[in-house]
RNA sequence: GCCGAAGUGGUGGAAUGGUAUACACGCAUGACUUAAAAUCAUGUCCCGUAAGGGAUGAGGGUUCGAGUCCCUCCUUCGGCACCA
């Protein structure tokens, strides 16, 4: 994943990511692939402008000084990328697709204008995507936020839900992730029931994943925002008491209103009544704002001998509580689990399970209901009242309506401006700029306005990987007209970056890759088959690195007092990869004075030896590395390298070609050192250059190993013995032994369990 | 509450169902040195002089054999959460 270029700069967490793609690249490349392991900036948004904005500098201006920052700490570290194709996400010739984009998105009805409050964060002046929070505040500043209508530019993202959800399943990705995007999505199955409201020529939808304990429904209630209440409220006799009810219940915000355990509050609507549709009960119906607007129908049927929530609501206000499922105590709590139906009409007596299933279909045949899907997933809020963002590409006509920025005027420059501070009024800094607003409408060539918001930080990011073709190419783009897929067949082959992205970023790639799969313009369904997550870098005082603790270890001082590949060897041999580990300052030492040794044994390269004794060895640790590698398991990759330098040091010897086959093995992780003993050793051209060294499968296997001899399952003897012996050798030669035929003391063998070339177990 | 991941020495950790604690850090002792650093050697889970016995969060189970598989529980971390 590429970095955002911050104010801070790098620190040794976030280059862990950075030498693992290093290494498995530079193991490809001498695997023989073609690799592309490149580096660029998504480097629009929030953080890039309040950090510009904090420090009075122009966004443009202090990007540009993070990113030569960024690219300084990054060289001084030795990563092969392929600066040729570096990119940044704030390059109008790049976001000139950014906005092509989007124009695809629009005329395929997937972005569309909507008048919905939305979450607004005071502090950033800006609408936010439900995804831009953490705990309920802003993600990026930690402000409260509120909720405020305004006109903004929505992407159906829940049109895709289904998708999305469904083809996790061809991801390898790590558990954790796949898990976060599954709850996020939240795919719910249940039913949809139609209550028709008595005197009132209307409906009232709802949903419900237990359609079973309908004969248990007591009331109604709907939320604060449901459309009922659309039509003004005069045809409640108490009308002002829901009117101030719905009104405060807006002022509360949305974490207060949905902390679990607060107290229930509702109103009841007096004068109408709901009918239930399987039998025909007339109950009351309430406004309460423990139902949520935006889920669902916003109204729930309650069934309070079954559900929690409605339990304690029934409780409050002295409604009946019914009993439809056996199992429970209902007179202490809600019984949520499934069981068997009473008192249910012609259900009564099935399980709930089956009750579901029978039910829904009574529902679907007398026409008062349906099988339905809810998802968590909402729409994705995509415009920001910001400056530091790509135009969208929209131009509004009075005549018109809404009209795409035709592709040959693409890309809408940002436009250099003064003030580009937050307004806070609901409209970008660019409504400022009326030279730039007003222009013609391309379509009818009268009078038109340009769209002044501008798109959200993850949108340039929604697409970079794509902005790779076949270097025989040499273009840096493909023109979609033209070429008609933007990628190879398999897409990205390895991507890592940190999990902060598992619900953000790694959601809105994958939607926008199916989005171009089904233009036709990608040949994958997914984007990143294969995904790693770098775990943690802590400091040493095994709290998160930050300015605040002052525990942060830039590498740019690593590097200088103990080495680029110290450092890299080190990051990679911490622990494993994904796991949160501290940094430690004595366990980098052991790094160096590894490659300190490797150095040293450069002495001990007898060029007339030929060494059988070390040849199992090394193809051993040959074929552990690549394998390890291959599966980014680093940690053990580097401990089978200081396996076999232990033992060379051990012998005192070891022969030239030993030595350079075990140079390459280790050249991926510590690129400098290896290539200056390659060059000291008589080599004019690089190690990096050098093809994997191939294990050889019969060299790997040893003559002898040492036989573990167990009885009954306890280790009571060893000794060496050649390979390769057959079960009834092997039991001749143990029970030859004082140690073995000691424990055995006369009993007979029950059975012999023998494990080939490693132990022997003797039952008695 | 639901879902997921994980619990192994003083520390980071290793272990296709087959010798638990590889590798590294730290520590101790020794060699080298006038001395220190660096380096090298030896030792370092617990009990026991030893033979041996016991330890992979706790307790059960499967198996000739369990850190690994199954069940129950505890703890930590992550996601979702008045989501109907």
């Amino acid at each position: 994943m590429f970095p955002y270029p911050s104010g801070e700069g790098l620190h040794v967490g976030h280059i862990k990511a950075y030498i693992a793609t290093d290494v498995y690249a530079r193991h490809k490349k001498m695997n023989g692939f073609n690799v592309l392991h490149p580096m660029g900036w998504d480097s629009f948004g929030l953080p890039a402008e309040n950090y510009a904005i904090k420090n009075k500098i122009n966004p443009k201006v202090s990007t540009a000084k993070n990113v030569a920052t960024f690219k300084k700490q990054l060289s001084n570290i030795g990563f092969n990328y392929d600066w040729s194709r570096e990119i940044n996400t704030t390059d109008p010739e790049y976001y000139k697709w950014t906005q092509w984009i989007f124009l695809q998105l629009f005329k395929k009805g997937l972005a569309y204008e909507s008048y919905e409050p939305i979450i607004w964060c005071p502090s950033c002046k800006t609408g936010l995507a439900l995804e831009d929070l953490e705990d309920g505040k802003c993600e990026r500043c930690g402000s409260d936020i509120e909720k405020r209508p305004m006109r903004q530019w929505v992407l159906a993202i829940t049109k895709y839900a289904d998708r999305l959800l469904e083809d996790l399943s061809l991801l390898d990705w790590p558990a954790s992730i796949k898990e976060s995007q599954k709850n996020w999505i939240g795919r719910s199955e249940g039913s949809e029931i139609d209550f028709k409201v008595k005197k009132l020529d209307l409906t009232i939808k709802v949903f419900t994943t237990r359609v079973d304990t309908i004969f248990g429904a007591t009331y109604l209630v709907v939320a604060p925002e449901h459309p009922i209440f659309a039509a003004g409220n005069l045809i409640f006799s108490n009308a002002e008491e829901i009117n101030k009810y719905i009104i405060a219940s807006k002022k509360i915000s949305d974490i207060d209103r949905t902390a679990e355990g607060k107290d229930k509050t509702g109103v009841e609507l007096l004068g109408v009544k709901a009918i239930n549709p399987f039998n025909n009960e007339e109950i009351p119906i309430f406004v309460a704002d423990y139902v949520l607007g935006h889920y669902g129908t916003g109204a729930v049927m309650a069934v309070p001998a079954h559900d929690t929530r409605d339990w304690e609501f029934a409780k409050k206000y002295n409604l009946p509580i019914r009993e439809s499922v056996k199992g429970g105590d209902i007179s202490v709590e809600a019984f949520t689990e499934d069981g068997i139906l009473v008192d249910s009409g012609d259900f009564t007596g099935l399980v709930s399970s089956e009750a579901r299933k029978k039910m829904t279909e009574w529902l679907k045949k007398n026409k008062v209901g349906r099988k339905t899907v809810n998802y968590k997933l909402q729409d994705w809020v995509f415009s920001r009242q910001r400056y530091w963002g790509e135009p969208i590409p929209l131009i509004h006509c009075d005549k018109c309506g809404v009209v795409p920025v035709p592709e040959k005027d693409l890309p809408v420059k940002l436009p250099e401006v003064k003030s580009y501070e937050p307004t806070g009024t609901g409209e970008s800094p660019l409504a400022g700029i009326p030279n730039w607003v007003n222009v013609k409408c391309p379509k009818c060539g009268g009078k038109g306005k340009r769209e002044t918001n501008t798109m959200p930080q993850w949108a340039g990011s929604s697409w970079y990987y794509l902005r790779y073709i076949d270097p025989k190419n040499k273009k840096m783009f493909v023109d979609p007209k033209k070429e008609k897929y933007w990628m190879g067949k398999n897409g990205v082959d390895m991507y890592v970056g940190g999990t902060e992205h598992a619900t953000r970023h790694l959601v809105y790639v994958r939607f926008w890759h199916k989005v171009l799969f089904d233009l036709k313009l990608v040949s994958t369904k997914e984007p990143f088959y294969r995904l790693a997550n770098q775990g943690l870098v802590m400091g040493e005082d095994k709290r998160k690195m930050s300015k605040r603790w002052g525990n942060v270890v830039n590498p740019d001082n690593v590097v200088a007092d103990f080495g680029a590949d110290t450092l890299r060897v080190y990051e990679m041999f911490m622990g494993p990869f994904e796991q949160a580990i501290s940094w430690s300052t004595s366990g980098m030492m052991g790094s160096r004075r590894f490659l300190e040794k490797v150095w040293r044994l450069m002495e001990s390269i007898d060029p007339k030896l030929k060494n059988k004794e070390l040849e199992s060895l090394l193809h051993k640790t040959i074929k552990k590395v690549g394998e390890d590698i291959e599966n980014f398991r680093f940690n053990t990759a580097i401990s089978t390298m200081m396996i076999f330098a232990n033992e060379v040091e051990r012998l005192g010897t070891v022969s030239k070609s030993q030595y350079l086959e075990f140079l390459k093995l280790l050249a991926p992780f510590a690129p400098h050192i290896t290539e200056e003993i390659w060059h000291e050793l008589g080599h004019k051209k690089s190690v990096h250059v050098e093809k994997w060294s191939k294990y050889n499968k019969s060299k790997v296997k040893e003559k002898s190993f040492i036989l573990v001899v167990q009885v009954n399952g306890k280790v009571r003897d060893q000794f060496e013995a050649p390979c390769g012996l057959k079960e009834n050798e092997v039991l001749d030669l143990t029970l030859k032994r004082e140690n073995v035929t000691n424990y055995i003391n006369g009993n007979s063998v029950k059975r012999v369990i023998w494990v080939p070339d490693k132990l022997i177990n003797i039952v008695i």
